[in-house]
DNA sequence: TTAAAAAAAAGGTTTTTTCCTGTTTATGTG
DNA sequence: CACATAAACAGGAAAAAACCTTTTTTTTAA
């Protein structure tokens, strides 16, 4: 075990109360120091860049408006290989854990979890290279799982857009010009979702939308 | 101004990495300090009436499983007057907002501020009772408005049991069997609700009801 | 280049939703 | 009681959604 090292770390969260308090948690780990705070990916772009402050673990929220932990992830994976992303999140859906992990993220963390596994998770993720939780752990193995994950999660571009327009006053035929479709493919695409997803009337798509966090509310 | 005294806080909140940096981030301050915490409201009255520790505030987070914020702080309101609540919370709706000022809530912060004016906010509330943000006096200015308070989200009962119903997989005349009335009546409740929510159809009556916490997901 | 697979589109039908207007029934009030 | 008012219910019809099957077009890969 490494002991006597002090690593920095990064966090990177639009919910200031929440980043500030987590700073003094951090601070308050003995190999541990905040370096600093951005409230988006665009912030910590700048900071990056300009400040050339390179810290050794970033805290990375998903959910952040301007540019989301996704983005972001996938820009450090691309320019800072040597930075270890820590994800942090609400959401415990397999969905988001595996897009995060896809994007480069060498950790995924819920934000309910007890203070202390947030040092061992710091602290394997700069020994080991990488933190799972059991969580995680179950998550990634239920991937594997071909069912789920290749055929109900997995949407194309086109089939991505109309369940988005679907969670909308719009009817089909309106979302259809939008689309550049014809009515009839777009209910090709309706009846093959509600097949797939099994699920009965629009209704039931929105309600699986939000749950997948595919829109916005 | 009071500086000399020292005033406990209590945090409530499931998410135990929030609550345990936050109470770093309160001790920081120089009049208050972390009496305990709770994972959820029922976990409160246990301290509250077994381990007899009365803070002074109640930080109380509004998403919480087993025993929520609302039911919380009505449960303080009956029980202990003299503690102060602040509610903490990322929904920045109004409907929410006020909500929780009605179960007796001193205060309503969003968790997105700046970790100094948590400090500000206590410092009030210990000082002159009550703490509100530019966000929830303009909420409070709003709320006079009649309109969207008293017509549009003041619904009956059995109004909000179609909407809740309506946000289903369920056909209008399943709904009308489960609540014992006629499709017809059911129709004129949709009919209603369409005109005073301005909305076209079914999946905007979803959006409505997830927008204003009327459902969960 | 050609066969297979995927995507787009169409035809036709039933069910559900949405809309408009009007009637009956319960409920409370002077 | 008579009257006003709101809630429940209805008839009829157009629009949209949902369902099932088949065909054309485009893309992919052998």
């Amino acid at each position: 075990m490494s002991q006597k090292e002090e690593y920095t770390v990064a966090i990177v969260d639009d919910h200031s109360l929440f980043a500030g308090s987590l700073e003094k948690l951090i601070n308050s780990f003995d190999n541990f120091r905040v370096l600093f705070h951005a409230k988006n990916g665009q912030e910590l772009q700048q900071i990056l860049l300009k400040e050339n402050k390179i810290p050794d673990v970033i805290l990375l929220d998903i959910n952040m408006p301007v540019m989301d932990g996704f983005e972001t992830a996938e820009w450090l994976t691309k320019n800072y290989r040597q930075i270890k992303i820590l994800a942090l999140s609400m959401e415990d859906d397999e969905h988001t854990i595996l897009k995060m992990l896809r994007k480069g993220a060498k950790g995924y963390l819920l934000k309910d979890i007890h203070p202390e596994i947030l040092n061992v998770a710091l602290q394997e993720l700069v020994d080991r290279g990488y933190y799972h939780s059991d969580k995680v752990s179950e998550t990634l193995l239920h991937s594997l799982n071909p069912d789920e994950n290749g055929s109900i999660l997995d949407f194309k571009e086109n089939e991505l857009t109309f369940i988005q327009l679907a969670c909308s006053e719009m009817t089909y035929k309106e979302i259809a010009e939008i689309m550049n479709l014809s009515p009839k493919t777009i209910d090709g695409y309706r009846q093959d979702l509600f097949r797939r997803l099994k699920i009965k009337n629009r209704v039931g798509l929105v309600i699986f939308a939000l749950k997948k966090n595919l829109i916005k509310i």
